[in-house]
DNA sequence: TGTACATCAGTGAACGCGCGTTCACTGATGTAC
DNA sequence: TGTACATCAGTGAACGCGCGTTCACTGATGTAC
């Protein structure tokens, strides 16, 4: 058949052409799902910013929906990096809250292309789920160091039986149930002002998101941590 | 021009016909916004699968955007009314949240519609703002005996003061900036386990979302109810 | 350095599709005398 | 009760549009000898 040239780790200058028409064309629908949310991507419409016909882009991406995995992998993976780049290596749950919030509003659809409805008619590959253990994996990491025993409801206690008993077994590490809980809380409490900020829905109402994600953040934090101990 | 007898209350058969068909023209659009989401709305297929032309439509609805639009707020008052069903005259935060749960998992979707990523392209109109005030009220109503001052962290006090200052003056009722602030926190908590339940971000995790949304809910109330006072 | 060949980016035409929406028209239903 | 007329639901054809995607082709770029 054809010679095996590509397994090559240098890049060719036709390869280092193809990777950057290839991010171009992923900036280009970055920007057009900024402005109408996923499900508005056209190739076609892409194609047109940037000079070229239609059936050019087909030779950078397969299809429309292999151009979303990628924008879907990309945020995962830029969310990841944001994490990892938080105070290291030991990360406090303060700074990852703000991690989060600021690479939210640095581009809200990127957060609701990951967090927000699920585009439909389209289904996220599996490579996804490796980054998004990653992201848990460091909440994790700095969700050790967090008992919380002292103000734990009746439910919250059953909760993380229950959260024993049903563990993925999937993870290689095992994950203490309070500091999974807690990763939980914090995901769901600051995706709770996260998202309704970001869809508008507080708009109008006069207050400062802001105030309400550190409030939230605060209470989240002193609630497991100010009390006892 | 016309003769203005439109202007009377009582029913013709024509306007029923023409009532009876919006309706199912509305069952039609909520299945498919079931199925495909809110922007695969199509008056064609709605109009197809009702066996139906699809300018027929048009005798109905002006265009899509009134159709969406209805859907839109017919859920809020659907979820007003689900409010309102609960333990009159004086419902608890527990009962709202578990009428809240059940009236999102009853169709997903249509909490999304209005919760969710904000459809591409679509306004809502000024209608709507009446019944989510009607439900934000119900919602009031249950948080006025909640002080909860004595667990308070600083940076919920000053998400307090800030809402005493810049409450919006549309509201006839004077609210507590107390109140309003655990409505908020209500909303927020439990809108970030539901969305990303809906979402199907748990799926795969192998826990119970109704034992999270418990135990938040628990918290929630326990963290005011149970501490002070 | 020069020629022959392979690779591959990009084009233009074409496919079938479904969309929202308009328009002139038919035929049934209701209303007025 | 019967006839004349107005109302209005629904049709079929047509509009222009943009979509994803395929295909045969051109022309430039890189590679091998």
């Amino acid at each position: 058949m054809a010679e095996s040239s590509a397994e090559s780790s240098a890049k060719s200058p036709r390869e280092r052409y193809r990777a950057q028409v290839r991010a171009e064309i992923k900036g280009h629908a970055r920007e057009q799902i900024a402005t109408a949310g996923a499900s508005a991507l056209s190739l076609n419409a892409i194609a047109k910013r940037m000079g070229l016909s239609g059936p050019a882009l087909y030779r950078y991406y397969a299809n429309r929906d292999e151009l979303i995995t990628e924008l879907v992998t990309d945020a995962y993976r830029s969310l990841a990096d944001a994490f990892r780049a938080v105070d290291p290596p030991r990360p406090d749950l303060a700074a990852l809250a703000h991690a989060l919030r600021d690479w939210a509003l640095e581009d809200p659809q990127r957060y609701l292309l990951i967090y927000g409805t699920p585009v439909p008619g389209y289904r996220a590959p599996d490579d996804v789920t490796a980054v998004s253990d990653e992201i848990l994996g460091i909440l994790l990491g700095a969700c050790r160091a967090a008992p919380a025993d002292g103000t734990r409801t009746a439910l919250e206690a059953r909760f993380e039986a229950h959260l024993e008993e049903h563990l993925r077994p999937a993870g290689d590490r095992t994950v203490a149930p309070a500091a999974l809980h807690r990763a939980l809380t914090f995901w769901t409490r600051l995706h709770g002002v996260l998202s309704l900020e970001l869809a508008g829905h507080f708009s109008g109402m006069g207050f400062d998101p802001a105030l309400l994600f550190a409030a939230e953040l605060e209470n989240l934090l002193g609630g497991a941590e100010g009390t006892a101990a």
